[in-house]
DNA sequence: CGTTACAACTTGTCATAACAGGTAATAACA
DNA sequence: TGTTATTACCTGTTATGACAAGTTGTAACG
């Protein structure tokens, strides 16, 4: 492995380390849209490994979109994909106040807690690990609209006792843990709402809300927070664009 | 290769073919949700392959979201979910197909109408105007998913008179206008389905929909087609990345 | 009976090797 | 000069092998 190329210290799997190298190389335009990469026994060489290392970061890159390759020809850099569509997906009070809406929000509790399965596989928790849970209602012109439920690694999550949790909370960890976001992945279903978010958000019995999960990174690709939204479907659209 | 369980005349990769196998082994019940799948060094045995052949079957699994797997206790069935990856605009069938799903529409009419306001001012049509009403069902194996309501200005939608509408409708317009898709405006609700949609899907009251309106515009921006999709909540989901 | 150590089993990473199938450039031939 | 064949290079598939890291069950010990 050419330490020069990679991170020296790194206890990473060497795929991985290949794999950061080469993303930022196309991130960066080191590597032009549609430019062709290096060969496999090029990069074997470059990187002083085994081809099926080279392999495997390849195809993750494949898989992330950053690169395409053709049998025969090569691998190429991929054109970085318009993110312009994805802003619009923004916290609550971000999104929201510029628009005119009065937001607020309730904390109706903030607690350490085992972490369930689920919670632990999306944030790489160990087995009975705990959590920081930190439930709020949220409100849009004195109207509760959302009941946000959301999962913290400890190290973090304890950093917010004693703060005001009725704002956007990533800002606010931005600041006080000096990390920066990285990307988020969410999904979206639509959902009767259960009892406790009948109640919380003072809705009829059947009324349908969005379903979202939303697993947030940092900069490192760290996870930091997984969240279980349950915003009530008669106030709340979600808007954006898909280029082709 | 173990040929009584994979297609003893497929030409396939040995690797698609254990894929499939287990694929239809999933989706069919047959490994229930959560049930644990084989371990890697059975499947070997199973289909008489190399340990790499099996691994390559279940990572394209896993990518795909119908297993997930633990080092150390070994690979598990999925609970299946049709997906769609807004990231790309994809028809219907474009996006279920190549995930195994088997797909399927019915035309419940097509017919030429007055725009109603909202439709005049998305399509930028004039007052009184007409459009070319496609009202379809779509299935996902063989269940009725989502209701489709279409709206094509009539110098386009004239044109799908006559041809088999139970298909995705742009590459069709692709190919019979010469015209290439740019964009699309999509927005997302929860919402009560109503009693058309109770009625075409086989949902029982109180049922959530997703609502999405979606607007798509050719590669000059002309708006070409403007929908409203009901889509049933209970077995459908958007999923995206955010990067920041 | 509870705790610890160990063995068996499981997936994750990486190496070496070989053959298959596809592409592009070059050489040979008409 | 155009066409065909060949060669070098490229990715795709598959095999064998070894070690790392994690899980679970069982046996031994206090």
């Amino acid at each position: 492995m050419n330490t020069s190329e990679a991170n020296a210290g790194s206890h990473q799997p060497l795929y991985i380390q290949i794999k950061t190298v080469l993303k930022k190389q196309i991130l960066s335009g080191e590597y032009a849209p549609y430019e062709r990469i290096p060969s496999e026994s090029v990069l074997m060489k470059t990187f002083g490994v085994s081809r099926i290392t080279v392999r495997q970061a390849l195809k993750d890159l494949n898989s992330e979109g950053l690169v395409f390759t053709s049998q025969g020809k090569g691998t190429f850099a991929n054109k970085p994909k318009a993110t312009q569509d994805m802003q619009q997906l923004q916290g609550f009070d971000e999104a929201m106040r510029p628009k005119g809406y009065k937001t607020s929000a309730r904390v109706v509790s903030i607690r350490e807690r085992v972490a369930d399965n689920n919670v632990q596989e999306k944030l790489q928790l160990g087995d009975k690990e705990k959590v920081i849970e930190v439930l709020r209602v949220r409100y849009l012109n004195k109207e509760p609209v959302s009941l946000d439920r959301s999962f913290f690694p400890v190290n973090i999550g304890e950093k917010l006792f004693g703060h005001d949790l009725t704002g956007d909370i990533f800002p606010m960890l931005e600041e006080l843990l000096n990390l920066r976001l990285g990307e988020a992945e969410v999904s979206l279903e639509a959902r009767p709402a259960d009892d406790e978010v009948l109640q919380q958000l003072e809705l009829e019995k059947g009324s349908p809300v969005m379903w979202v999960e939303r697993l947030t990174r940092d900069q490192n690709k760290r996870p930091i927070d997984y969240e279980y939204l349950a915003i009530r479907g008669d106030s709340y659209k979600y808007c954006f664009k898909i280029e082709r």
